[in-house]
DNA sequence: AATTTCTACAACCGCATGTCA
DNA sequence: CTGACATGCGGTTGTAGAAAT
């Protein structure tokens, strides 16, 4: 299997998995671009770095995900949405492709039954008007966001009479808003209108939970809506206690 | 036993971002 | 400031093995 200049493409060999192997302990972690000539591979350098990455660092974890690595996952992903990586940098000795696998193949499914299963219920006890925040990201050049704190933006509630947060104007949270809109979150507290929602959905469970809240990669704390956006994994505040949340 | 379908996961691809000359 | 190059990320695809028919 051989692609365009004869790099080699598809699964790996054994021996391929040693030279990597013994390059990077040779030479450390990175440089992957020298990498495929110093290991003496015909593989492309993406290739390389993916499959250390993924598969040959020491520090992987295989096997089943735990209960509490899922259950973590979710969290963060309630929190993060689709950030494999900073979810991932969360748990210790799994990587990104693993928890974006895992979520597809094993909670992604289960969150698409469990939808169907709560749909079916609420018609049979009431309408539940779930209040839906979107993400938001703003362009670079907006002063603020160099800041390195989570991006909290204040939200008047009572315009959510359409579903959309007013946000056509992001303004800079004050340390204050978002002190508040994480003790929020850390309490517990959702706005009315959310409430019913997760009510019925805990009476099904905890997936039935995440079902009725919606997948959606923004959060609303409060009257705070968080983006669930960082710049990188050091914006992500590590000090959060995502079990309570 | 043969074939088909499903599942899990490894790997690829394209794009965004960072770095440096 | 800008362009080239390296790295990292997320979405998607490919494939081997298991399960079902």
């Amino acid at each position: 299997m051989e692609g365009f200049l004869g790099v080699r493409k598809g699964s790996w060999t054994e021996e391929e998995d040693n030279l990597l192997r013994k390059c990077v302990q040779k030479f450390g972690e990175g440089r992957w671009h020298q990498v495929p000539l110093r290991a003496g591979l015909n593989r492309c350098r993406k290739s390389c770095r993916l499959r250390w990455l993924n598969y040959l660092k020491p520090s992987i974890k295989r096997g089943q995900f735990t209960a509490d690595e899922v259950d973590l996952i979710i969290r963060l992903h309630k929190l993060l949405g689709n950030r494999w990586s900073l979810i991932a940098g969360r748990l210790p000795g799994r990587t990104a492709n693993d928890v974006k696998n895992y979520w597809n193949s094993h909670i992604n499914r289960k969150v698409v039954s469990c939808k169907e299963e709560v749909k079916g219920k609420a018609k049979q006890i009431t309408k539940i008007h779930v209040i839906r925040p979107r993400p938001l990201t703003f362009k670079k050049n907006v002063s603020w966001s160099i800041n390195p704190s989570p991006k909290m933006v204040n939200i008047d509630v009572h315009q959510f009479g359409d579903n959309r947060p007013n946000h056509s104007v992001p303004s800079p949270p004050s340390l204050e808003d978002e002190i508040l809109g994480w003790e929020d979150l850390l309490n517990g507290k959702e706005v009315e209108g959310n409430i019913s929602s997760i009510i019925v959905a805990e009476e099904q469970g905890p997936m039935a939970t995440i079902m009725a809240e919606e997948y959606t990669p923004g959060t609303k704390m409060g009257n705070h809506f968080f983006d669930g956006t960082y710049a990188s994994s050091s914006d992500f505040p590590l000090d959060v206690d995502l079990w309570n949340f």
